[in-house]
RNA sequence: GCGACCGUAGCUCAGGGGUAGAGCACCUGGUUGUGGUCCAGGAUGUCGCGGGUUCAAAUCCCGUCGGUCGCCCCA
């Protein structure tokens, strides 16, 4: 394979966005933006790439494989692209030390970048959305940022039967795992042999888990209970007593459903001890959003990491929060058929396509008419074909969906222009001078009627 | 980094040793001032690339590049 044809496709992982892909992507992002800004979070931003070192400090060097790292030309410094954003984030509010408003309430959409082989639901570039609640420490923080996540999934059309989230507590899982044998001082390999459950096979599962002081018994004791969820609607107590626990054992659980209660989010989730999330740095509730089916990856991941900001120079905050990928969420909402235009997923329609008979008053007029419809407000479009055929024109303007066709023919002798509704095939003939007025009224009436279709 | 499967028209794919195919999309006409539907017609290929076997390779073999899916990892 020569190298010339190769650079003339996208780099391996990375995605080409065509129309009807971007209108999925903005219409992904109108969701999150419009769930953020309802509960009051604030965007913002970060440079696309860091110090390399910033994603070793919470990561360790393991993940420099798994970087898109580089130096300048001739310079000494390194640099990675982002593959998260929560570094960025922790830095920026360490940089404002102790001037930082508690709470404070951010929101980003970023696009990330990790160096492995693409796989199903997973590419080397996605947006992902972050949503960070900083110096709230209790429940009801926690409570909040899932609202957020939900409220976005359903406004992208999907409910209760399509998603759920899937709630633990790393305090919960520990008090588990110690029950099951596993002594303080090995909790973190524990989590992270419980996060890998479902991908080992039992005997290396039952090998590890005897690594690190589980028994037989234990082992046993603890595939049951990670295996089994629970509707969130049951008291977590139930959990502790159907499965042996101290019901100390589950008392954040205890608190935070009553902080999901009151958003009416428990018909969402469920309680789950076996998500333990892969990371060390969580401190308190674990928690991750999947297709109820359990098919796909994860729609969302998040959790509450109390150090974190302690970790990049700053205060001890406490904070909670999530993201949430593009790639398994359009594959999820592929799958329940919600990417259509009856979804709200469509790229702009023109309000007007203006046609021109061909001859030469037409044609003096089309282009000015054009650009005085455009500047009061409408989209705009017209041919750029040299024949000036009507029928050819018109049926440009229907593969474009416009809602209007305005014709410059004849009737221009007298002042007047046709004006034609695409949907309807009514035409009406409208004098020069009121062409604009007239077109914004009709489409004001329009959008009312798509609105009072759409409900 | 490891493994499996797949590369044929713009797109989705059929053909598995003997003349390169279908549907969709596109273009033209029916219709020189009226679109969507319909009818008729038309254009389209290094069968990913390189080598090998064979009288003959899209087809079989080897290699390579690319894609998809999985493993590792998961922010």
């Amino acid at each position: 394979m020569a190298a010339s044809k190769h650079v003339f496709q996208a780099p391996k992982g990375m995605r080409d966005f065509f129309p009807e892909d971007m209108a999925v992507r903005q219409h992904l992002e109108r969701a999150w933006r419009s769930a953020s800004i309802r509960h009051g979070f604030e965007e913002i931003g970060g440079p696309t790439f860091e110090h390399l070192d910033l994603f070793t400090i919470k990561s360790g060097e393991g993940i420099v494989s798994e970087l898109f790292s580089f130096q300048r030309s001739g310079g000494d410094t390194d640099y990675a692209l982002r593959p998260e954003f929560t570094p960025t984030l922790a830095r920026m509010a360490a940089s404002k030390g102790r001037s930082l408003p508690l709470p404070t309430k951010w929101f980003a959409i970023p696009d990330l970048f990790r160096a492995e082989r693409p796989q199903r639901g997973r590419l080397r570039e996605h947006r992902q959305w972050n949503v960070d609640l900083l110096g709230a420490p209790g429940p009801d923080a926690d409570a909040e940022v899932i609202a957020v996540a939900v409220t976005a999934l359903r406004g992208l059309g999907l409910g209760p039967a399509d998603i759920r989230v899937r709630i633990s507590h790393r305090g919960a899982a520990a008090g588990l795992l110690a029950a099951c044998g596993v002594p303080g001082d090995r909790m973190a390999e524990a989590f992270s042999l419980v996060d890998r459950r479902e991908k080992v096979p039992t005997e290396v599962f039952a090998t590890q888990a005897a690594a690190i002081g589980l028994d037989e018994a234990g082992v046993a004791r603890l595939d049951k209970i990670a295996a089994s969820r629970l509707p969130a609607t049951t008291q977590p107590t139930t959990i502790a007593e159907k499965h042996d626990l101290p019901v100390d054992a589950v008392s954040e659980l205890t608190s935070l459903s009553v902080e999901l209660d009151k958003r009416g989010l428990l018909p969402f989730c469920d309680w789950d001890l076996g998500i333990v999330r892969g990371l060390a740095y969580y401190t308190g509730t674990v928690w991750e959003i999947h297709d109820a089916a359990g098919t796909f990856r994860a729609v969302a991941g998040g959790g509450r990491y109390d150090e974190l900001v302690g970790l990049f120079g700053g205060p001890t905050i406490p904070a909670c929060g999530f993201g949430m990928g593009d790639v398994v969420l359009a594959l999820l909402l592929e799958d329940r058929g919600l990417l259509d235009a009856d979804h709200g997923v469509l790229s702009p329609r023109p309000d007007v396509f203006v046609v021109s008979s061909g001859d030469d008053q037409a044609e003096g007029l089309f282009i000015p008419l054009a650009t005085s419809l455009r500047d009061a407000g409408l989209h705009v479009r017209h041919t750029f074909k040299a024949g000036r055929n009507i029928g050819k024109q018109l049926k440009e303007a229907s593969g474009h969906l416009a809602k209007f066709a305005v014709i410059l023919g004849d009737e221009l002798d007298s002042g007047h222009m046709v004006v034609k509704d695409m949907t309807a095939g009514e035409q009406f003939k409208v004098p020069a001078g009121d062409l604009a007025a007239w077109l914004q009224r009709r489409l004001a009436g329009y959008a009312a009627d798509k609105r009072s279709c759409e409900h």
